[in-house]
DNA sequence: ATACCGGCTAGCC
DNA sequence: GGGCTAGCCGGTA
């Protein structure tokens, strides 16, 4: 495991902690955190010797090489490819996947999402239009960031195309 | 092999 | 709409 480097960017949800290596992203997480709960991370994936970087800006590339299961992979690179202000339902990604009816698995490889914020899990909702759990921060935050990317929510509920 | 788990869904009140 | 239940799937112990 190669010497990360991790700063605080500055991002369109505010603040985020990154940390990287050559290979890519490795990690993510709201800058609430304090560092020193960020560095805690970094310790348990394995990144004991990162080192603060406040120049720098995180790469483009995301290292999902941490991630355990092809599926999971495959999943979040199909996350990643999610616009700006549109939505996807862990159905839709299950399928994309070829594993339709696999939305459940699509959700537990949400959870493990390494970069939230960099792959945009939060723009991944329910099939009925609930906006599901957030592991990052909690469907609370995950509504704001909705929001933010001028996702209309109402009433905790994002359209979807055959409801509304 | 086998049992259990989780950011889900579909079907039925 | 809400609440509950039983299926569902990939991954892990």
């Amino acid at each position: 495991m190669p010497v990360a480097s991790y700063s605080l960017a500055q991002t369109a949800h505010g603040p985020w902690w990154y940390a990287w290596t050559d290979d890519g992203v490795c990690a993510a997480a709201q800058g609430e955190l304090s560092e020193g709960e960020f560095v805690d991370r970094l310790d348990v994936l394995g990144l004991a010797e990162a080192r603060r970087s406040d120049d720098a800006h995180p790469p483009e590339s995301v290292d999902f090489s941490a991630v355990r299961g092809a599926f999971r992979r495959k999943v979040l690179e199909a996350c990643s490819r999610i616009p700006e202000g549109e939505v996807r339902t862990y159905g839709q990604l299950a399928a994309e996947c070829g594993s339709p009816g696999a939305a459940r698995a699509v959700g537990t490889a949400m959870a493990q999402n390494p970069v939230p914020g960099r792959v945009p899990c939060h723009r991944v909702v329910r099939g009925d239009g609930h906006l599901g759990q957030y592991s990052a921060g909690g469907s609370v935050r995950k509504q704001e960031m909705l929001i933010r990317e001028g996702v209309a929510v109402d009433d905790g509920r994002v359209p979807i195309g055959s409801a509304e």
